[in-house]
DNA sequence: ATTTCAATGTCGCCT
DNA sequence: AGGCGACGTTGAAAT
């Protein structure tokens, strides 16, 4: 198993740390390097930056990023770049990226670098989740009742009752009304309240107790659940990435239909 | 003076990392993590993403950055943030970052640290320098519109409009007005549809169907050509790069002549 | 403080 | 590879 290796340099000669990054570079290691430098850029727009002191990423892929001590966002940037090539004026350490499609070149003049970290074998096999909120679950849900019981239909959202609002009115396949609250993350005793406090808001609207409560959330914690039973209301698990995903594919399938008008009457 | 100073440490314990890091960020200073963790997110949006090996810069104005191996763009950050706070679990030393308006929250669960560097008194006064942007364009095209067109003459710039603003607004050489609007880099759809929404702007203030569009860009898309030409718009090719030397070349002349009244005058 | 508009936007997906 | 739309867009200028 390949381990991280971290190899610090610290007040290298310019010769030692054009070496130092040249080879870092070239067997596809992570650099950063902190110290003083000038940027010119020069590619789809132009600029340039006079000395001061800055960190420096290079990424294996060829990705470079120039930081100064503030901000979110890097002074100069290679997204990606094919070529990097790394040599000395004798003065300074240039580094040179070069970028195809579009043209675009980076280079960083080193007056002064403090120092040099190489760190090799670095590993991030791991998934982005990126989740839903809870309108958007409860948007999926009103167009796929389905997904909660085979039969249920929807008859009103955000369907506004004394303390508050029902997030989806529904019968279902017996045609009994159906009070659905939906909760993006874990589910506690309070949204268990909440549900419950929605049914007989409702029990009372209607003078009939067979009103159902559902609550759907990707889980539920074990006193909410004992509660919940308790109170005759139900739980329905969802997997929020799922719908997730399920939302994008929709969104992507629905982009196909886009037409030249649809594109105008868009606003911007 | 004060100089630029490096700590780095490798191979600490959780309660030492917590410690340096807490102390760091106590004091301002920039620091770079070099560990296994995830993330969690929570905003305007919300993510997650499991353990992985990731370079974490935590900058002075606290701002942080979460960066995988490869890639431009951090898998998550906060542009900054008014509170971090830095504790630890017994296992893992977690680092919570919290911003408002928006309120958003960061948290990272490192699981193992394999180097903290701690940079403190980074200095970087330079001034940002870009070189043309679309208001130079847009300006060198105003005190040379036969560049746009033989005979064309500029009515006024940056005219507000129902939707926006109208780059350019312009007479050409048979007194027909003319919308311009400007891109320094390839025209898509959305410039065509601005300059369309412009152009049926300007002819709903005229009450006349006689106003000519043309979109100047060093370039434009096939499908926004096709677009172009179907609205009855027009496209001008124009070279940002020339324009950039003969504004340099402008200038370099210009200094010498160059009076107060002439700067006064001069927009911007 | 809010809104609007451009961006070396970047990124991912599709043609 | 190029077009197209979305983004936790970010960032700056104008209101």
């Amino acid at each position: 198993m390949i381990e991280v290796n971290i190899d610090v340099y610290t007040d290298t000669t310019i010769h030692d740390a054009e070496r130092i990054i040249s080879d870092a570079v070239a067997h596809k290691k992570m650099v950063l390097i902190l110290g003083k430098c000038r940027v010119e850029y020069e590619g789809r727009g132009a600029s340039r930056i006079g000395y001061g002191e800055r960190l420096v990423i290079i990424k294996p892929d060829g990705a470079v990023l120039v930081h100064r001590p503030t901000g979110y966002s890097p002074v100069n940037w290679q997204p990606d770049s094919k070529v990097i090539e790394v040599y000395t004026s004798g003065v300074e350490v240039i580094v040179k990226s070069v970028r195809e499609r579009p043209r675009e070149i980076l280079r960083l003049y080193f007056s002064s670098i403090k120092a040099i970290i190489v760190v090799s074998g670095m590993e991030d096999k791991a998934e982005f989740i990126e989740y839903v909120d809870e309108s958007e679950i409860r948007d999926y849900l009103v167009n796929h009742p389905e997904a909660i019981e085979k039969g249920m239909h929807v008859i009103s959202v955000e369907k506004p009752v004394e303390s508050g609002y029902v997030d989806i009115y529904a019968r279902d396949a017996n045609g009994t009304p159906v009070v659905i609250e939906v909760k993006r993350v874990t589910a506690d005793k309070n949204a268990v309240a909440q549900l419950y406090r929605y049914v007989e808001a409702i029990r009372r609207e209607n003078k009939d107790a067979r009103v159902r409560g559902i609550l759907v959330a990707p889980s539920i914690t074990k006193n909410a659940l004992h509660l919940l039973n308790s109170l005759g209301l139900e739980y329905r698990q969802i997997d929020p990435v799922k719908i997730y995903r399920e939302l994008r594919e929709e969104k992507r399938r629905g982009r196909g239909e886009k037409t030249l008008l649809s594109f105008l009457v868009k606003k911007q």
